[in-house]
DNA sequence: CGGTCTCTTGACGGAGTTCAAAGCTAGTGG
DNA sequence: CCACTAGCTTTGAACTCCGTCAAGAGACCG
């Protein structure tokens, strides 16, 4: 079950088995059932949660009361609010299980402790914020240059479950469009 | 001219004046007449820059060849392409000025110099990071929830002075629409 | 003063939305 | 284990916003 997690750092960065069990002993594990949430908006995020099975989303609702999926969290991906857990200010995110899911989890403090025991994951961190940073800013220019057609089938091509795993109206929400927007879409035959 | 630096930084982290100093003193100093660019796609994006005075653009070019204005760099703006910076790896990004622009750059080796001789310089990097990241998603929520003219009249809210200083097609092209569009909606009376 | 770049305006078309209703499906309790 | 229901998906028709194409007006620079 550690194994996930060391796969997910050690492909990053340079690090020992030994290091990441250290790390590991920092995070508390945990299962969250089907349609539960582990934070919404209003609260503070007190942990970052590592998913080791199952499936999470995380959503705003803006003032229109639209719900907009902002990211899905797989096996093996990181979920929270990084302002929220870093600042201490209250959330505009919710975060909700879209299967029953097992994860760990990391307070605050623990993550500072961790941080100071082993420095290099410092380095790890950085690069992981970096590259939500960097996904969010080519998420933006792909809605601006492709339709979005063409940005469903990249979706499931990058990642075929999601079709079984996702309900429709979750990933018509994350691809900014409407419900009935996509199941026309899927009616047209597959490029 | 050093007090934008000490604002910028102190901004966000406990910081004194002479530790800012110091911290100037990894960086150089340079200018760049309108419409040159600092780097562009293909290379690597070897410094961070600090705007003093002036204006840059950020943008991508996609492979149908549109021009996707990704963030401007106004005074006290931080620019580069963070991904390349750290990795190494080739930018995608291009960064022009759209004004003649005076700025600080720090090249990657004196990051690292800066960070050791200044350990919570880090902290303030992540905060950087962290606040660009959460800014690109509101921005992607916006996307989906505002309509070009809300869009607009947000960010001549936000930025009054964008409307002098940037051409339309530019300020169309952040929007997300085309510069006959953004023309239209300048032709309604304002909210 | 001429040329190029930028902005405006008009007419038309298309992608996605809205509203509404009907068809499915999966989860619940009897 | 089946039947019922609530939630999800599909479909149709009308509409809206924005894009495209095209032409002309205006602004800026050498």
């Amino acid at each position: 079950m550690s194994e996930l997690l060391y796969k997910n750092i050690s492909d990053r960065i340079d690090i020992s088995c030994e290091e990441v069990d250290k790390f590991k002993s920092y995070f508390k594990s945990d299962k969250v059932k089907k349609k539960r949430h582990l934070f919404t908006s209003g609260e503070i995020c007190k942990y970052m949660y590592f998913v080791e099975k199952g499936l999470l989303r995380e959503y705003y609702l803006d003032e229109k009361g639209e719900d907009i999926t902002i990211q899905f969290g797989f096996e093996e991906h990181w979920v929270g609010d990084l302002y929220s857990y870093f600042s201490g200010e209250k959330s505009n995110l919710n975060v909700e299980a879209l299967e029953d899911t097992q994860f760990l989890y990391l307070a605050r403090d623990d993550f500072e402790r961790a941080l100071l025991s082993i420095p290099k994951l410092e380095r790890f961190f950085r690069l992981l914020i970096q590259k939500a940073y960097v996904t969010t800013q080519q998420r933006l220019a792909r809605i601006f240059t492709e339709d979005a057609a063409e940005r469903y089938y990249n979706l499931v091509k990058r990642r075929p479950d999601i079709i079984s795993r996702v309900p429709q109206y979750h990933i018509a929400s994350f691809l900014g469009i409407k419900p009935q927007s996509l199941s026309r879409i899927r009616k047209t035959a597959t490029i």
